[in-house]
DNA sequence: CAGGGTTCAT
DNA sequence: ATGAACC
């Protein structure tokens, strides 16, 4: 027999906001907002009940709302972090692990096996004796192995909001099971909100869509659960551009396939195009969206909007699987400027690379392979698209032995540099207004092989490079840099490459190996800088 | 739109 | 490897 999911999707409540209260609790009592360049991303409830709104153009909010406070909030490191923790912490209360984390404010929870467990017990409770009254609530378990861990859970009642405002049928087989998920997440909720002082809205259903959806529907600091014999009514009544993975252009796609040649028939409204999952799915059918959006995706939205979402709780990974780093301007046109703003990139991308890459030894949980240059160039008719080009990431990034100047110097003179010259082509000539450097496919580490210089401690004596011989054990990179010499310290740096493990091909890099991006002319490496400043003034 | 992610298709 | 689309 086949059960369905129990499913949980929380989502921090006005996130940026909370973080910023975390760190500055006086900011409760205000009305304030967080802003990343010109415009608001987000705003604490207070701010919201004054009608300042989300996407606003921060100008125009303090015009219209005079005492607003405003909060830079476009490092992400703090976010960043408190989301790592909140998600390892909830986490830990979810069997198998089974969380998946959608940006930095959501998680899906697969608690199935939790509340299967616990039916289980429920079940056990009622076989003694058939003709007596049934529990009314039951220990839930939050640990196999330790029956005193865990909360008293009512099994008559629900916790929070009902999606549709309407109980189920019956309080039996999946519907019993979603009650017992909406007490689990009052639990987590609470647990959250007492231990980390974080709050949250939560959604509980049969998949992550309805769940995600359920959960939106009352905020903040509330929860909501949506029985599957309620998911068509409660889907019916919202804009298709309001169910989540159905973004602009996907709406726009099915609409144009459902209006395509009825003009204004049908039209709710002169000029409008009624977009409700209900006149949708009338107008529309499954071969449509598939013709229109592909086999794959019009299947799977013609099922969203059925309730129907196949897609399981995929587990995040502790590592990343990339780290990208990047930066906007109005407009970004000399080469100077580009260098000046991949040097500042790279330092945030190697301190990235420290923290998520590294375990609390020190030692690298994954080496990325890759390293790749994206940007988006000014007034070229569409406004999202970026360009990217990318290539092997030198593994000097992972030397223990060399300061993060060098390392930033190498990146951006060896890396970053060749790939913008790729990137803007002959013309030679350009006007971006994004950058973004980031390392990706990242390779998780060979577990650490017996390690020598553990029986040694502290390894204060080595030269560089023993250090970096030792460093170097394991890397899964097929070109290795060997380094000779402090780079650092010295104004001409000598790599020698190890071609592959066995054959030692070593060769003395030219010191006159950098080649101007601009005129192309070859320079030593330290010299590129003040050449580059020479194009500038020339021009 | 900001800044950072993921997943999918090609 | 690259880009589109989504959060």
């Amino acid at each position: 027999m086949l059960r369905s999911s129990v499913i949980i999707a929380l989502d921090w409540d006005a996130f940026y906001c909370s973080v910023e209260e975390h760190f500055n609790p006086e900011l409760k009592k205000i009305a304030f907002a967080v802003k990343q360049k010109g415009i608001i991303c987000t705003c604490n409830y207070v701010a919201r009940a004054l009608g300042v709104k989300k996407l606003q153009l921060h100008m125009e909010a303090l015009k219209q709302f005079p005492d607003l406070v405003i909060v830079n909030g476009e490092d992400l490191s703090r976010y960043r972090d408190a989301s790592k923790e909140l998600w390892y912490f909830t986490r830990d209360m979810v069997w198998g692990g089974k969380v998946e984390r959608l940006g930095f404010d959501e998680l899906f929870l697969d608690v199935t096996e939790m509340i299967d467990f616990n039916i289980a017990l429920l079940d056990n409770l009622h076989v003694p004796r058939a003709s007596s009254q049934p529990v009314s609530s039951l220990f839930f378990r939050m640990s196999k192995d330790e029956p005193s861990v865990g909360f008293s859970c009512p099994v008559s009642s629900v916790a929070g909001n009902l999606a549709t405002g309407s109980l189920p049928g019956d309080f039996r087989g999946d519907n019993l099971r979603l009650v017992l998920g909406s007490h689990l997440c009052h639990y987590i909720r609470s647990q959250i909100l007492d231990l980390k002082g974080y709050t949250s809205s939560g959604g509980v259903s049969i998949n992550k869509t309805l769940a995600k959806m359920a959960g939106a529907s009352h905020k903040p600091n509330q929860q909501t659960v949506l029985f599957p014999e309620f998911a068509q009514d409660f889907l019916d009544t919202y804009d298709i551009g309001r169910i989540p993975w159905i973004g602009h252009k996907s709406k726009s796609i099915i609409l144009d396939a459902i209006y395509k040649a009825t003009d204004n028939v049908n039209h709710t409204v002169e000029g409008e195009r009624d977009a409700t999952v209900f006149n949708v799915r009338h107008m529309a059918n499954k071969q449509l969206f598939i013709n229109s959006l592909g086999q794959s995706s019009g299947d799977k939205l013609w099922d969203l909007l059925h309730g129907v979402d196949q897609t399981g709780v995929q587990p995040t990974p502790d590592m990343p699987t990339q780290i990208s780093i990047e930066d906007t301007f109005k407009s970004l046109t000399s080469v100077i400027e580009v260098h000046n703003v991949l040097r500042r990139l790279s330092y945030s991308l190697l301190d990235r690379m420290y923290i998520d890459l590294k375990d609390s030894n020190g030692d690298w949980l994954g080496h990325p392979q890759t390293a790749r240059l994206s940007t988006r160039p000014r007034s070229t008719g569409f406004y999202g698209s970026r360009i990217s080009r990318s290539d092997s990431l030198p593994s000097i990034v992972f030397s223990s032995s060399h300061s993060r100047g060098s390392i930033v110097d190498y990146l951006v003179d060896r890396c970053w540099m060749p790939l913008f010259s790729k990137l803007i082509g002959d013309a030679k000539i350009f006007d971006i207004v994004l950058l973004n450097v980031a390392v990706v496919n990242i390779e998780k580490s060979p577990a650490k092989s017996s390690d020598i210089t553990s029986f040694f401690g502290k390894k204060k004596h080595m030269d560089n490079s023993q250090l970096y011989d030792v460093h170097r054990e394991g890397l899964p990179v097929t070109k290795r840099a060997k380094v000779v010499g402090d780079y650092a310290d010295s104004e001409v740096a000598h790599f020698e490459f190890l071609e592959d493990d066995d054959e030692d091909v070593i060769f003395e890099e030219d010191s006159y190996n950098e080649s101007c991006v601009v005129c192309g002319q070859r320079m030593m490496n330290f010299a590129l800088e003040a050449h580059m400043r020479f194009h500038e003034l020339g021009d």
